[in-house]
DNA sequence: GTAGAATTTCTACGTTGTGTAGAAGTATGC
DNA sequence: GCATACTTCTACACAACGTAGAAATTCTAC
């Protein structure tokens, strides 16, 4: 999976945060703390798409963005690439298992079933 | 956590692999299908040695490195990196647990006691 | 239907990380 | 002491990414 530059990152947050579809220009609206260029929101959110994190759909003269995938499933694909990088897959989950909190361990023992 | 590029990554898998450190040497001839130069071996291993991920010591005129956390225990790090990413730690811990199959998830629900 | 504005596309440049290795320096073993 | 093994220094090319201006396109309002 291609991974996503700091500011890649910061859009795809806003895309994920956003309930629909987004415009540049909001994006950029967004990101009030960062005072980007139109043009850079636009060239980001190309190579966003050409990684195949978001699509898009002409509306009027303008493109609305979305994310392809929800945040989480995101962090899930992330976390099943890492494990599957293990010769021994179940080592690798007794490490991470092991090491999430208390909390979290009854949550995901619920999870499973 | 810093990322890892491809040689880096081969080179870590060397030191992973072996039972104990390794010199530079001993790294290049593991490498036998990249044909590198001594120097670009250490070059890398200065690289990862600067990130954190080997450490080395002298031993006679040459230097052994050897890594400072297993692989398991890197993977699992990059999991909990990502799942630290996710603001619902719980959808994405579902999403994650809900996408490996099933004999693994077995095998979670008895790493978790 | 044309002018102006909004939007996109094209192009480009600086920075950083990484793969790669030669040249030069240094220490060790004989 | 000297040759050699090993390291350090320096360097270069290439790709990814942040950044944005110039030019082209397209919609809308008149």
């Amino acid at each position: 999976m291609p991974s996503l530059g700091e500011l890649e990152r910061t859009i795809m947050d806003v895309l994920w945060r956003a309930s629909s579809a987004c415009t540049a220009k909001q994006v950029q609206d967004s990101l009030i703390t960062r005072d980007l260029a139109t043009t850079t929101v636009l060239t980001v959110l190309g190579r966003l798409e050409h990684k195949g994190f978001v699509v898009r759909q002409r509306v009027g003269r303008a493109h609305q963005y979305r994310a392809t995938a929800t945040r989480e499933d995101h962090i899930a694909e992330l976390m099943t690439d890492a494990l599957g990088t293990a010769p021994d897959r179940t080592a690798a989950l007794a490490r991470f298992l092991g090491g999430i909190d208390e909390s979290e361990r009854v949550t995901a023992r619920r999870l499973l079933g």
